[in-house]
DNA sequence: CTGAAAGCGCTTACAG
DNA sequence: CTGAAAGCGCTTACAG
């Protein structure tokens, strides 16, 4: 940055003038091939770079985008932000990654910061308490500026922009048509995520295959650890032989309390639900999991962001993907054919 | 962005120049109370904003710097993050992320990427292939540029910077030191991170634990889980009461060949690794884990990097920060007085 | 084919 | 107290 070598001083080494440099460099036809060689062989012995932020002056471009990830810790959301990261270096964008910890005041603040014009777009995945308070205002604030906004993963909301997220409900319909077809009959949920709208949204595909299968529904829901765990026994108690569930620690508790109870898995009892890929083998028992392609999405939000950033003319109508996930079987849903 | 009100539409607004216009939302002493009034009601109104690029412009520094992690989906990097961007706010800096994927060349081209002059100061892990390779070279490509680096976590090398990491060797230490004052005498390790140098740095702090104590020493190390797995039978075989791991992956095995093997944690074996603290609690058997304090590191960088930012005069000799870590105790180690 | 000029949106010494 | 001018480092229409 402070050794950095300018236009003007190159211009004033090679005698010619700066304009003249500037369009050398940018192999302009207007220059003669003598001249473009002159300058870029100089340009590279003091390893010239344009300035980007100069060059960003002119052209009221940044190349960067902001990400607003709710929580990093979260390995959904960290590998969707290696997603975004490397689709970003593909498209030379910069990635500013902003993080709301799920509060929505800071959500507030971050947005007002990138109003202030540092990107190009904005990504977004809105905190959990916005999701609770229903409140999306702020974000409108960014559309009066005409920047570009893509959400991702939390998605389900009235918002005139485009949007990639995964078919929750699907998801766990699936999984527990899966246990029903393998001979389950008494199949329950375990959620301790009924506060975020994904953890609805697999609820409902939950009570969507009961009632379609004709099946007595067998519910643990709480925020709160030990609640949960108390629900859970109730469930084991009363002779569930499956269970999905909606996040980590319903899927972990479970095959925990099933440890405590004397339950093996999968002999006695199925698992499936959502647990990180990285960790997932290595459990006693390994977990079964659905993977929701979290890589994709990040790839996919950048695309979408991209298209909108150089989009010229008139805007097309807002965009909505929802992709398929995946069950990965581990030794937690081991039944007898597929062995 | 497109919408923003610049100091030139203001100024004709107010019928009066640039100069003044500027001086006064910057509250110039040279202007007078009531035109700075007046500007600055007629900008509120239109909600002004100076153009950050033009600012950066000007004052030749981005308010941006950059932070380089080589996985994202580790845990323990995504926390360094969080605590990164949280102080970054605080400074109002924002952080433009890059992630290696522990690949040299990746990492190389990241490092060229920012020394074109985006940003203010980097914070550097460096991928596991660079420290295989101890290929540092190209790090100081960002010295040469006087842009101020921190190195953070992975800093057992020569850079003169300043570094920010924990005790690794001493973390381990003191968990062999604790089994063996709770009676134990085999006390063997486990790490599937041998080719990590943190992987070696904890080896070495349980050679010098045994050595110190007198003790026979088992060690179980691969970097595949297979064979890993297999060597964690033979220690179990040999008798093994406590194990110490070096990485989540040996910690799970662990657990995961003991439960196998018919033994029980902590009845049997005890257990201390490295697991992620949103997990440990609610697997079973509940792991416990050392707790590197992810986050401190994350604002001690930004903090080290944002004194380097901001120091003018000569520069201060690079200061090495190594923090303590802390074992979080929960099933895997209950010793009877502990209870 | 080359260069002077204007301009991106700001800040700041300097003149009045 | 206010404003014209120069400048940050570039790009680009325009003149020659």
């Amino acid at each position: 940055m402070r050794n950095k070598i300018t236009l003007k001083e190159l211009s004033k080494l090679l005698n010619v003038s700066i304009s003249t440099v500037s369009k050398a460099l940018n192999d302009s036809p207007e220059i003669s091939q003598k001249t473009i060689d002159r300058v870029k062989e100089l340009a590279l012995l003091h390893n010239y770079r344009p300035n980007p932020t100069a060059v960003n002056l002119k052209s009221s471009k940044s190349g960067t985008i902001a990400v607003i990830v709710p929580n990093i810790s979260n390995f959904f959301f960290a590998k969707v932000l290696a997603g975004i990261e490397q689709e970003a270096q593909k498209k030379n964008l910069q990635v500013i990654t902003y993080i709301s910890n799920e509060s929505y005041e800071r959500e507030k603040q971050i947005i007002d910061m990138i109003s202030y014009g540092f990107v190009d777009g904005v990504l977004i995945a809105p905190s959990e308490e916005t999701q609770k308070k229903k409140e999306y205002e702020h974000f409108k604030e960014l559309l009066e500026y005409e920047l570009p906004v893509v959400l991702y993963d939390r998605i389900n909301f009235d918002l005139p922009v485009d949007k990639i997220g995964v078919d929750d409900k699907g998801s766990i319909e699936d999984a527990v048509r899966l246990m029903h077809e393998n001979g389950l009959e008494k199949i329950g949920i375990v959620s301790a995520i009924q506060n975020l709208d994904v953890g609805v949204q697999r609820m409902e595909g939950y009570k969507e295959a009961v009632k379609d299968l004709n099946l007595k529904g067998f519910i643990a829901s709480h925020a709160d650890v030990e609640p949960l765990r108390e629900k859970i026994r109730e469930l084991l108690d009363a002779g569930v032989k499956g269970i999905v569930s909606t996040d980590i620690i319903g899927t972990l508790l479970t095959s925990r309390v099933a440890f405590e109870q004397g339950l093996k898995i999968p002999e006695d009892l199925k698992l499936i639900g959502y647990v990180n890929e990285d960790v997932a083998p290595y459990l006693s028992p390994s977990l079964s999991y659905i993977d929701q392609h979290p890589k994709k999405i990040g790839e996919s939000a950048i695309n979408f962001l991209y298209e909108r950033i150089n989009s010229t003319g008139k805007k097309a109508e807002p965009v909505k993907q929802v992709l398929k996930t995946e069950m990965v079987h581990l030794d937690s849903t081991r039944f007898s054919y597929l062995d």
